[in-house]
DNA sequence: CGCCGATCATACGTAGAAAGTATCGCGGTG
DNA sequence: CACCGCGATACTTTCTACGTATGATCGGCG
């Protein structure tokens, strides 16, 4: 009959130590004199060892007492602790983040969200990663992401189980340096850009860009094929301010601001599959809620679609019992 | 109606986390399964919040859930530390043992005292201060020290509520330096000493000592009063050292070697006070009963007395219920 | 598409434990 | 020596955790 010892038996000896007599302690309990007595007996049966002197100058804890109380306390300060965690782990004010993204998205919707979401939830550990978008879907259906940033509907096994929703719509532009003929315009058109030589995201990092890419320049893919490819934006603009060739990227690359390239608009505009931000349909988690709370605040230029979901995903997490208040 | 977590909530909730099933939780805990569905509906009432998903492919924690259950699981190990710690500080294996000790005792009976109560408790706090008997006996009664290693029986307030034991035996010894004509010899008298300049330890810091030393000198006491006093025996052989004057102190000196001096008897054997060990009569500290146990077995030289004191101040400690085992 | 098995929740009676009331025993005190 | 404060004990009452039986719900399978 291991482990008898009861929360209720902590609060009791914390008390009688606190008060010295049986009889305050018990009214500070809101009981009476006999079942305190009762109850300190039935620990120090428990326990095995006598926990308090009674002498008739009053009631003081012995050395066991005095360890056993030390360790009580902190029993006690943990029970507690662990109601007030488990509301705010339940409000989304504890936990953790994972969230793949896209680099680029890191120009511009990604530090508005992520800042006002530290600011709302400063205690959520935020676990950041940047990655390609298949590599996020992959790692959000495997359960190592809880939210992920990409371009394009996920694709692949398990894509059906997430929820995606779009955050942001941008077109396509140019970037050279500043020593290249086309520096200084407002615009160039495709025809122009099919005689360059390009840089771009790699088609298998990002499969959605470079398939829109290519039904843009249907009609010669040379010059799409022939590309410097690269994994992040700062790496297409860095390569074109070497003057390796014209980047092409989306129009918020433009919030990179450096003296040595020049960025120009592709005429007709085109538009690049949107920002969609995704995670897992069944992903009841109240951090992800608070997220996405965060990002309908910031997000709400793309479509209704957004709030129509996230109202969906409105937390089922209510009690049986007795609301309190 | 606050604080309604027990600790039986946590034992089940972290049973139902292992199982992830309630039936199969309910049998590791003893128990049916309705009264465990009972039960963890009553914490998540208690705590407000829904702790655990029942899914049809189990049974898993919620982010409040997980929460809560870190902190379950840190609460029980405290409560069992609790019982643990209270049976060690039972049995004396921890707590604190302050004592206060005149420097001589250092030279013999505290060494082997010490290191064999280290040896058995080792997880004892030791406190050890250096200080004059007197100032060691009112150390006691004021609850500074736990136990007083010193001459002379303790005089003052309080001190008929000590129990004084003595540990050890010895007699008066010489201590000159080489180049004292005294050095050399087997022994010396009383009436070569009176014609000395002395030095030895003040009769304010150990009493007992002096009166001691001035009834043997009755006869003639100025060398007595012209003496050079010292509060540690460490000091007064090095001032003998040095040839300030014959160095008077326990036999126990002699365990301290040094090239520079030369220790001699003084006939006819003097018997210095016995070295006492003094405790508080009430109190009851199992690391004390633990201490005197070790000085019974390291310090029977003296008298009976001690076996005798320490059987009477065998612990009371024994618990109403049952007997372990 | 409907039946079946599994699983958790609900209902209700019971037993045990904790709380209440009354009283006793023990020390210290005037 | 009688009194009083305090904790322990005896006994009753109330509450609650448990057990048994049963219901509701959801997948799986024929």
């Amino acid at each position: 009959m291991i482990g008898g010892v009861e929360a209720r038996h902590l609060r009791y000896a914390i008390a009688l130590a606190e008060h010295q007599h049986f009889g305050r302690a018990a009214a500070s309990l809101g009981i009476a004199q006999p079942p305190l007595s009762a109850q300190i007996a039935a620990v120090e049966r428990e326990v095995g060892q006598r926990l308090f002197d009674r002498t008739p100058r009053g009631v003081f804890p012995t050395a066991a007492g005095t360890a056993f109380l030390n360790r009580a306390r902190r029993a006690l300060d943990e029970i507690s602790a662990a109601s007030v965690e488990a509301g705010r782990a339940a409000r989304g004010e504890t936990g953790l983040l994972r969230m793949g993204f896209i680099g680029s998205a890191l120009l511009d919707p990604l530090p508005g969200v992520l800042g006002r979401f530290r600011g709302s939830r400063p205690d959520v550990r935020l676990d950041l990663r940047e990655m390609s978008s298949p590599e996020a879907a992959a790692a959000l259906v495997a359960g190592d992401l809880d939210v992920a940033v990409g371009r394009g509907n996920p694709r692949g096994a398990g894509a059906e189980r997430l929820v995606t929703v779009p955050i942001g719509a941008d077109h396509l532009i140019a970037v050279v340096a500043t020593s290249h003929p086309f520096a200084g315009r407002a615009e160039i058109t495709f025809e122009q850009l099919a005689a360059e030589r390009l840089i771009m995201s790699a088609p298998d990092q990002e499969p959605a860009v470079a398939a829109h890419l290519r039904s843009v320049f249907a009609a010669d893919t040379t010059a799409l094929e022939a590309a410097t490819t690269s994994r992040d934006v700062h790496t297409i603009i860095g390569l074109a301010a070497c003057d390796v060739g014209v980047g092409l990227g989306p129009a918020r690359m433009r919030l990179i601001t450096r003296g040595d390239v020049w960025f120009c608009d592709v005429t007709p505009h085109f538009r690049l599959p949107d920002l969609q931000l995704s995670f897992r349909a069944d992903d009841t988690s109240p951090v992800l809620a608070a997220f996405l709370d965060v990002v309908r605040a910031n997000c709400r230029d793309v479509g209704s679609r957004l709030d129509e979901v996230l109202a969906l995903h409105a937390r089922r997490s209510a009690v049986p019992g007795t609301t309190p208040g």
